[in-house]
DNA sequence: GCACATCGTGCTCAGATGAGCAGCATCCTC
DNA sequence: GAGGATGCTGCTCATCTGAGCACGATGTGC
């Protein structure tokens, strides 16, 4: 396109536009046959000269999710639209809202369903609605008792999303992180503990977030690791945890004897699942999201635009 | 509208823009008749949901200079686009540019045009084409004769534009202030200067700019005025200078004395006359360009997007 | 309980738009 | 300079879209 053409593009577009022309109008104002100014709407267009964006927080970008199905493989994903975000907090909430809005929508209805527990779920479980479904079943695939702070957060997600679907939460009655090894392999011989494991392995759908290898971790909030344990970690190249479980940017686990004293589903079960949906937001998370999605440890991610962007241009 | 059509109508706008479904593709999708979607779509569009930019450093917003012609009673005005504008220096190009083109498309073709000089105008001239009119003669509107830096930026400005349009340039061989009003009235009466005020004051045409009073003032810069004298001046009210005569916030000439001795076309012989085009653009100006507008000292004004909102919101 | 106003819905119809096509100018090759 | 390739132009035609209208549902006041 000549410089010509690219200026009466953009008048025209101008007319078009901003002052609801039609193309017919713009002809005549700029001299033009109806099908050159068509022609040139066109090419303003495929230029990238409009950029036309919807404003709401519930607004997706559809092609960006296109995007991420065609070129990273996923069954479904979903992107959140960053236009007009002020702070990372309410993109955290859209997302969670995207997220609340895509489990509603789920078809078939999983009867079983597997979450992990932390920040992001807390957020989900409180963005669905009532009756959001009729007669899902939540099980943790994840040990969870916080130790610390805000006790009860992993127990309040399964049962709030439990409740709000008329169904029942089944509760993994474990620590996330155990000290020693054979604590965990008595913890995970327990009948209920078993039962509940054996529970999460047969979900029909599983729902979890990860977190990124920084301070402020949930497990370094609940008390599993110590700063100091997540600055080893990200030595060791950890970019996040999914489940509990650390891994690197490829998506493997970094520090097998931590793994090892990890209670909960692990990433290959987690990998093997018909429908994984991953919900990771933020800055700080692209490069799990990135970890994750590369490793396929998830077949649906939700996440916002930036994220989803970084995933692709990687 | 309630919530359930808000977010139908997201989707649908989703679909509409980013997938360029057609309304009844969307119908089918969201299991609506293609009416319903044309109104959802009419919908979010009238509250606001749809954003449309035009990004090109050429784009025009119309519909506000459309506002100032209807509501600042301006006969006509161009407001260069600030969408994608990284720094004030391309905002200043933007709109010089645009200044350019519409003194380019003037019609008559004014056979003298007037001009001021100063960065702007400066600019103005560097973006205008070879043979942008053909036979144009300029002449100077006020005092330039730089002092310090720049030498000659003022004599460079008329003469390119006058050479461009294939004219001749006729400068205004006086400082822009005097010291002495005697010394004032003894250029004024030189017969070679009042010769080229006389034709400055039949110009078909004006463009000028404005200057805000503060120490980045071109005034300041050629020596004519120091820091402090600005200073007086703004306690005194001003809010910045049109061809070298500093004006309050409604456009009267805040220190009478000094204006005495200032060389050029008053503020009155620019304000009657029948083509005025005020070329103001930048956040520094904003108070200035409030003045011109509402004190009738242009009748065209080309300025950024910024600046337009700023005189309608007030 | 009834008449009325209001609103949303699905329709007709005309105007606006995009796809595809033939004609023409321009440019390149030999 | 002839022939051919390319690209632009203005057209026809089918489709898409918005305005206006009639109908029925819902809600309101007497």
């Amino acid at each position: 396109m000549d410089e010509i053409d690219e200026l009466l593009s953009i008048r025209a577009a101008e007319l078009y536009y901003e002052e609801n022309k039609t193309q017919d109008e713009i002809g005549q104002a700029l001299r033009l046959t109806r099908w050159k100014v068509g022609r040139l709407l066109a090419q303003a267009k495929q230029q990238g000269f409009i950029r036309i964006e919807i404003l709401h927080p519930r607004a997706r970008r559809l092609p960006i999710e296109r995007r991420l199905r065609d070129e990273r493989g996923l069954t479904d994903a979903v992107v959140v639209s960053s236009a007009g975000v002020a702070s990372a907090e309410e993109l955290q909430a859209r997302t969670a809202q995207a997220a609340a809005d895509y489990l509603t929508s789920l078809r078939p209805v999983p009867r079983t369903l597997g979450v992990s527990w932390g920040r992001t779920l807390f957020e989900i479980s409180q963005h669905l609605r009532n009756g959001w479904a009729s007669g899902v079943n939540v099980v943790q695939i994840n040990g969870g008792v916080s130790l610390n702070r805000r006790p009860g957060t992993a127990a309040a997600t399964a049962v709030g999303i439990a409740q709000k679907a008329g169904g029942s939460a089944t509760l993994l009655p474990s620590p996330a992180i155990l000290e020693r090894l054979e604590t965990k392999h008595a913890i995970e011989a327990d009948r209920v503990v078993a039962g509940v494991i054996d529970l999460a392995r047969s979900a029909d759908a599983y729902l979890f977030s990860a977190g990124a290898a920084d301070h402020t971790s949930v497990h370094v909030e609940s008390g599993y690791l110590s700063e100091g344990d997540v600055d080893l970690l990200v030595q060791k190249g950890a970019v996040g945890d999914v489940v509990g479980r650390y891994i690197d940017s490829d998506g493997n686990i970094v520090d097998p004897a931590l793994d090892a004293r990890t209670v909960g589903l692990t990433l290959d079960e987690l990998r093997a699942a018909s429908l994984g949906v991953a919900v990771i937001a933020g800055r700080a998370k692209h490069a799990v999201a990135d970890a994750v999605v590369r490793s396929g440890l998830c077949s649906v991610l939700v996440t916002d635009e930036a994220t989803a962007l970084h995933l692709l241009d990687g």
